[in-house]
DNA sequence: ATGGTTGCCATGCAA
């Protein structure tokens, strides 16, 4: 079984890639980030086409989620549970899989824009209503996925050049410290499991040629249960798709069960 | 030190 994770900033720009990716990958669910377009927009058809079923919740303009899958699923979820928000950022559904039920998480947390801002106190506050909201999900669901564009770099490991990026936005301590309160809960870094290249990122900025020059940071994460760390047998950021034509500034992330 | 790009939509804002 195969999940991954895509921020494609602008389903309405990125539709055509987004086949293109899963004719190339039939993954058994892929997550999307950054919609940016609203529910009636959504293109069902095109996906269904495909042999895609969709869940999604999106707004115009901003944020917007999705999980794309081969089968239907079940028990969808909009939203972080008790937590009051206008911005469409999280989406959880079920799969049936031989081995038992599955629960995939798509989630596209705040940017935060800068450290102090008004955007970056919401983004420690979302974190909180979020770990809680995972919490829930593990208690009742013993195979849980989290995928998405968690707009944080763990670990100095995961940002080009830490130096500069010290204490910024999307590397701060305090985002640090809202991610490891996520794995907290029961969760583990699918990348981490494995050995992989140095200088991995999954996210380069569109300005001063970040991708040419690899000048990047991991911030888009697969987090998987105890339960589905045992079975999970990779994990690859698929970095070929950032030089598409047109692309999105994130690449996707893949993690292979062996369920 | 500042601005670079892209997508939204028509202007600055968000990322």
């Amino acid at each position: 079984m195969k999940l991954a994770t895509w921020n494609i900033n602008s389903l309405n720009v990125r539709l055509p890639q987004v086949i293109a990716y899963l004719q190339a990958n039939p993954v058994d669910a892929l997550c999307l980030q950054e919609l940016k377009l609203s529910d009636d927009k959504f293109p069902v058809a095109a996906l269904e086409e495909i042999g895609y079923h969709a869940v999604f919740t999106g707004q115009k303009t901003y944020n917007g989620v999705a999980i794309l899958t081969r089968q239907p699923v079940k028990d969808v979820a909009k939203n972080i549970d008790g937590f009051e928000d206008t911005q469409q950022r999280v989406i959880a559904a079920t799969l049936d899989t031989p081995a038992g039920e599955l629960r995939v998480v798509s989630a596209y947390c705040p940017n935060g824009q800068s450290v102090g801002s008004d955007k970056y106190e919401y983004k420690l506050k979302w974190f909180a209503a979020f770990r809680e909201g995972l919490q829930k999900e593990l208690a009742r669901y013993p195979r849980l996925a989290v995928l998405g564009d968690y707009n944080v770099a763990p670990d100095d490991r995961d940002v080009h050049d830490p130096v500069k990026w010290e204490g910024s936005v999307l590397v701060s301590e305090p985002e640090r410290a809202a991610f490891r309160s996520l794995l907290d809960v029961g969760l583990h870094d699918a990348f981490r499991l494995f050995e992989q290249p140095p200088k991995s990122f999954s996210w380069w900025d569109y300005r001063q040629l970040g991708f040419r020059r690899n000048a990047g940071l991991r911030i888009d994460h697969i987090l998987l249960s105890d339960t589905l760390k045992a079975v999970c047998s990779e994990c690859v950021i698929e970095r070929e798709i950032r030089k598409n034509e047109q692309p999105s500034d994130h690449a996707p992330v893949m993690a292979t069960l062996e369920i």
